[in-house]
DNA sequence: CATGAATGAGCCTTCATTCAT
DNA sequence: TATGAATGAAGGCTCATTCAT
């Protein structure tokens, strides 16, 4: 009897914070990363005190979410990679995925406070660094293929991503949507391998982009 | 004499008012729009009370700043177009000066509070509605030229831009500069003339962006 | 056991709550309807955050004691009537009962902005209505009694009575209490039937104090 | 020259006082003892630092415009004195007189604050002490007249003109005067001579009123 | 454990008063 | 001397977080 309502105990709890979690998404994206812990606890039908005990803080509460969302990119990236045939195919797929996954990284950059929050969080990082293995393997095989300009490096293609994450300041989703997907377009046009503009400095690596920590005080 | 004081009054209240205004601008793009009003003084070296004579509320104040932004960006662009001779060259150092005047608009978009502050101000709004003109006369131009692709609009330019404003998430800023760089001739390299991949959709104009007001209930 | 703790928090609020609104009574009375929501708190033992829970804005406060106050003065007014046989009786003792509840009614005056929170205040609506439906009543049966002066009607009443509710200022508070003892029955011996100067204009009638919302701009 | 220079200078400076303490009674009487002092400057056309050049502070503005009040009732009454015969009417046109200067007195209760500023004022007080011998000198006439009830001091007289001065919370001016001239005749028929009731304690004299200041802390 | 009441620090804003011009 | 700009203290209100039930 102890153990079953242990049991149930933990399946209650599991879904309390699953729901908060949820409840967290939607409203860090409608409201930004200063939404009152009340409101993410009213939506998620809890007490700020149970949002509490899950969370010790809004910055931990905003890591759980990260990881969250970092945890179904890669997993979205291991199926491309798994299906694609094509390298530049994969990357096209990538990228695309990628906007639409848009809410999803958002967080990790919404605010400074939010950044800092979830740099250094080792389960991120392990995600992230996963995620940038990958498409280093698919900038090296797309590379290879003929299709990327061999000027380019993984972490090139990593900041036109993230410059395609953010939000466009417009008030119909429908058009914001369809300008990043000219925008897309536009942007892949410009990795293509043919003749294309000497690009200055030198390729930007995936390490340019992950090493900051080391880096920053 | 007596128009000598108040010259100077004036001097020192626009001083102030200067100061303020510089203040702001540093302190929205480091802290995002709600940086408090106390650290805003505190940098331009005033008290609350004089912040607050010059500006009713935060309001004011970005819209001030706004302005002052938005009314820069309009002089340079002006500028380029009155230099370049070859519409490509204008586009081009749009591009990057936008990028490097990238502080000035983010503050338009800092925020869906920020954004409401803005828009209705007919200051702005003008500078913004001069601005798309430009924009879209060198579009025009870079078109007739046989530089730029067929199959874009005014609009689809200013979206890039748009992309390239945002701050990128990497802790030291000569790196990030080196970023942009690089992300700015690939992207430029996707406008280009020649081959490219079909857009989808129908070329974005600069009404798409402005006319929100009208569209939106 | 649930039943039993949640009786128990509602007890605790409810205790809470009390004990804002009986010092909001006392501060109002004493330093009028602009002091500050951290005196009330402190002499109500809370602190500001709680009284904000319960009140959500200075109006709000205002607006709960005036129901509590004008309740008291209903429940009141309708034992005398019950009590009373001789409807001059009733009315001298609802005039001196009104003295003696006179932080009651100050509130509705004390301020412009205090009286804008409660005019509109349904609850206190219906317990003015129901007071003045009383007055009126007792104004009535006097007059046939012949013990009141047939010239008056329950709003010259009720402006004698807003009379008697002011404040004295004299420092001595027994003082002013018997003060306002010789006041009242000088103010009776003038409504009384007899002798008795012509009275300029018409009897005011309870409408004339309680209609203003529908005549005002 | 320096001499024709300095007494213009005396003239701009009464000039500038008298503006001063007239836009402070409008503004007092409008907005209560709180009103910005910027708000009284702005109406009497000069910068808040003539005001306070004339005014150390706002008590010293308070007690500036009840000293002129003041001043002006206690002509008021002297001359009803001189003219009127019977001490009967007297007192009419006095408790009349006291009602269309009820503003006038507003300011010496209008708050605590206020009341605290005037209250030791020596030249209001010797206004006050003026006020009340003329006061109880009518009061002694008429009684010896036979108009007046015997039983009444002149303190109580004064309290009734008190209750009289206060502001009727009623929306519409005129109505509110209409009012005030009932009660007025209600309350002088409940002074009349004759029968009345008895009333409770001893006659209420002047110095009941005034000796406030040596009795309280 | 869940709940939601209580706390208090923090930011916004206003205005009395001072002071440079 | 008049002006109005600058200052900063004070009060309103909101929320993150803690804790009693």
């Amino acid at each position: 009897m102890a153990a079953e309502s242990e049991a149930r105990l933990r399946t209650d709890a599991r879904r309390n914070r699953d729901q908060i979690i949820a409840a967290a998404k939607v409203a860090f994206t409608e409201f930004g990363p200063d939404v009152p812990m009340e409101e993410i606890a009213r939506r998620a039908g809890v007490g700020v005190g149970t949002l509490y005990r899950r969370f010790p803080d809004r910055e931990a509460l905003i890591r759980a979410v990260a990881r969250d969302n970092f945890g179904a990119v890669v997993a979205d990236a291991r199926a491309v990679l798994a299906e694609e045939h094509s390298a530049w195919q994969a990357l096209v797929r990538l990228l695309g995925r990628s906007r639409s996954l848009r809410l999803t990284i958002q967080l990790a950059v919404l605010s400074e406070g939010a950044r800092a929050a979830v740099k250094d969080d080792p389960i991120t990082q392990r995600y992230r660094d996963e995620l940038m293995a990958m498409l280093e393997e698919i900038v090296r095989r797309a590379q290879r293929e003929g299709s990327l300009r061999a000027d380019v490096g993984a972490g090139d293609v990593a900041v036109l991503v993230s410059l395609l994450l953010r939000r466009v300041p417009v008030d119909s989703e429908v058009l914001a949507e369809s300008m990043l997907d000219r925008a897309l377009v536009l942007i892949l046009d410009g990795l293509r391998a043919d003749p294309g503009s000497p690009l200055p400095g030198r390729p930007v690596t995936t390490r340019d982009l992950t090493d900051q920590a080391t880096r920053s005080p």
